[in-house]
DNA sequence: ATGGCCCGTAGAACGGGA
């Protein structure tokens, strides 16, 4: 009797800019796709404001840390798939910081982190030095929790791209906020600890990114940056089998600026049974 | 050719986003 192939595990990324807004889009999206692990920026809302029993209508628990007017961030676990999330931190504890930007928490084993890095407004600003500060401190709880944890996934709003490719006009971009070169050097040294960028294990479509500015059509004409991004730790690598960038979400009325990232995983038994299935559908073409 | 947005907090513009 062959085991039971487990079902893929799906984790999302969407800045939302404004769950107030959002949140039809949001509640829709969840119906229409299978996302198990849902990781929300720019909610923009004080906890006690946030829409928990929608969502717990929609199947999901959530953990959240907001504020009023700024940041904000929050992870949806799907209950029908996953268990009660321990370790929930809400804050990187190595910064004082008033700024909600961070929220992590463990559920099947798998450490969580959703993060809202800082946009640095312009380099060389107070808000630009916050940015690197914020990414050095991230950097060294990261390197922690991974010698906790060997299934990690840095789910979020990087606002870095972190190369030319992920750029519309790397020209016009160039040494700019988001392309700086210490911005990233900082995601590369995310890499370092030994993530992967989940969309990058795959072949890509070019010109594939996930912020478009409101303004000039620009999502229209492909004018945009690769800012949001699934890190995955070795272990979960592995397991990946996808990650795609979901545009539809831009297309709707009234979008947020931001889509959605989705990363799958899928066990080596699902991942093997997969590829054999794959084989005899090739076979059959 | 140029510039054109959106959100929250306001209760009119303005700061912030990226």
């Amino acid at each position: 009797m062959p085991e039971a192939v487990q079902a893929p595990l799906r984790l999302a990324t969407w800045n939302v800019n404004s769950l107030k807004v959002r949140l039809p889009q949001l509640l829709a999206w969840l119906n229409t796709r299978t996302v198990d692990v849902v990781c929300l920026q720019e909610t923009k809302l004080p906890d006690q404001s946030f829409p928990t029993q929608e969502l717990l209508d929609a199947g999901y628990q959530c953990h959240f840390a907001g504020q009023k007017t700024y940041n904000g961030v929050a992870i949806l676990l799907r209950t029908a798939r996953l268990g009660a999330a321990d370790a929930v931190v809400t804050s990187l504890p190595e910064l004082d910081d008033v700024q909600k930007r961070l929220i992590a928490l463990t559920t099947e084993g798998i450490r969580v982190v959703c993060a809202y890095f800082p946009n640095g407004q312009s380099v060389g600003s107070d808000k630009y030095r916050y940015k690197l500060q914020w990414i050095s401190t991230l950097t060294q709880w990261l390197r922690s929790e991974l010698e906790k944890n060997d299934q990690l996934a840095l789910l979020g709003d990087f606002n870095i791209a972190p190369e030319a490719r992920d750029v519309h006009d790397p020209l016009l971009w160039e040494g700019q906020i988001l392309c700086s070169d210490p911005e990233r050097e900082g995601f590369r040294g995310l890499l370092a600890l030994g993530l992967s960028d989940a969309f990058r294990l795959f072949e890509q479509p070019e010109r594939s990114y996930t912020w478009w500015d409101y303004q000039n059509l620009a999502f229209r004409r492909k004018m945009g940056l690769r800012i949001d991004h699934i890190l995955l730790s070795p272990a979960l690598s592995k397991m990946c089998t996808a990650c795609e960038i979901d545009v539809e979400l831009r297309r709707q009325e009234r979008p947020s600026d931001h889509a959605a990232v989705v990363a799958t995983l899928m066990h080596r038994e699902a991942k093997a049974h997969h590829a054999a299935t794959s084989k005899v559908h090739a076979a059959h073409h």
